[in-house]
DNA sequence: TCCAGCCACCGGTCTGACCAGTGGACTTTT
DNA sequence: AAAAGTCCACTGGTCAGACCGGTGGCTGGA
């Protein structure tokens, strides 16, 4: 069995009495600045476009040396929390919260447990169908023009060839995902949808009906913009899930096939 | 507007024909030397288990510096890919997947508002919603017999106290992403409740009438569980969807509770 | 065969050095 | 006085070499 992120913290064997011990690490130096930093981070004290101390500075506050504080700022600056450019005599900066770290996890999870197409399918579904349901009732009038016009570019790529189309396609999926207002949903969407577009990639495009793919696509794309027009999310719902079961059903094993149908219904 | 993580490639003002040149960033020899290892490690060249040869020979092979070689090693090891024990002859180890850096971003991201509530909110009902629809028609008969054991959990616990509660609480929810067959959905979900959980520490267990909210808690678990029981996903997801929403609904304001509730109808 | 002790090697940290680049201060020009 | 150009102190990136405490495979003795 392989469930990752699941520790278990307790020992189920006979523990005596008191102890209740914890193991402990070696912290590293670095680590220290790392925290310090973090935790000024955390509570406000330091905020985004403000200035750390130069590293020199820096070796005289903590009390190291040189390389011991670039390797904190080395893992800072790989967190997406502060960057440092050679030269200026302002110092590393305190960088605003991004959620490219969310996404960078993200990939690496969806890139090294062993997930399968299927898997991947099942959580664009879901992801989808969410982001879809909240953006019928959340959208501004500015969302669903950007909306309109993606599909535009759909209907206008359909001859243009699979490439262009494609890129309407996420557009349009990115803009729902926008519209629904919720930033992990956002980000795991992109992510999941990257991922299953670099597993497909040139099956699709290479179909022998491709063009027929395309404007069957298109027409489930337009069924969704209208539900989230009329403010309807079950059914944009199931408009989006219906439109990706289409498209990618006929990928995966007969078995994987009866998982997806398991979200089709309303 | 805040749309992190949505960055915007192409500059839409007059290009004129060719360019489409791309900004570029000087890359740090340490960052080469993370790519090279990354790659390996997502290639499946290296795996979990196998060493990484001494620093001293990573000089050799990579011909920088120590220094260079150490401060790229400091961000594998943020990143959970590698950890490096002091006096060990056999090298840096590769490790296996942990979703503690996805813990890590999506608490950072919680504490900088970047993700509220109600976001974690949504994303836990989506993720518990389509874990139970999948589990409902795919579970085996030791998965249901586990989900049966954390309810009697729950229910002995009703009169334990919260803590204990929440425990078995959390252990259903577990045998139920198990089931689902996902580990997407299953590592994802894992990551939300801890993050929901921590968001919201004190406020469910110090609450007046908290045995009241534990018991009618209790009885959705039970309906979800029937559900599951007897192949009905969407019920299933329902069931789930409702329990989660009373559960949290009041720590929301009222508008975010009106997008929860867009999840709640079939 | 098994155990204790040794020692080569490991990672953590430090010191000191050099380089190309940055950007503010200063000077010159307009 | 404002704008343009020059300069240079200081920055981050990288390197070389060194020392320390600790680890674990090897080896010799029980």
């Amino acid at each position: 069995m392989a469930h990752p992120g699941a520790e278990s913290i307790r020992s189920d064997d006979a523990m005596k009495q008191q102890p209740a011990f914890e193991p402990v690490r070696p912290v590293r130096l670095y680590e220290r600045i790392v925290d310090q930093v973090e935790t000024a981070i955390a509570s406000g004290e330091l905020v985004p476009g403000q200035r750390l101390p130069s590293e020199r500075e820096l070796v005289v506050q903590f009390g190291t040396s040189r390389a011991t504080v670039r390797e904190a700022l080395r893992v800072l600056e790989s967190n997406g929390l502060v960057r440092s450019r050679p030269g200026d005599p302002n110092g590393p900066e305190i960088l605003p919260f991004t959620s490219g770290g969310l996404r960078k996890q993200l990939h690496r999870l969806a890139r090294t447990e062993e997930l399968t197409l299927a898997q991947l399918l099942v959580s664009r579904m879901m992801l989808d169908a969410t982001a879809n349901r909240l953006a019928a009732v959340l959208r501004t009038d500015a969302e669903l023009a950007g909306m309109e016009a993606a599909i535009d570019r759909m209907r206008d790529s359909v001859d243009l060839g699979f490439e262009a189309f494609s890129e309407a396609d996420v557009a349009f999926h990115e803009a729902v995902a926008v519209a629904s207002g919720n930033t992990m949903i956002q980000v795991s969407n992109a992510v999941v949808r990257d991922t299953v577009l670099s597993l497909v990639a040139g099956k699709l495009a290479h179909a022998r009906n491709s063009k027929t793919l395309m404007r069957r696509s298109l027409e489930h794309h337009e069924q969704v913009l209208d539900a989230i027009r009329a403010g309807d999310g079950p059914a944009a719902a199931r408009a989006s899930t219906q439109s990706l079961y289409d498209y990618y059903a006929g990928y995966v094993s007969a078995a994987e096939r009866r998982t997806l149908q398991a979200l089709l219904d309303g």
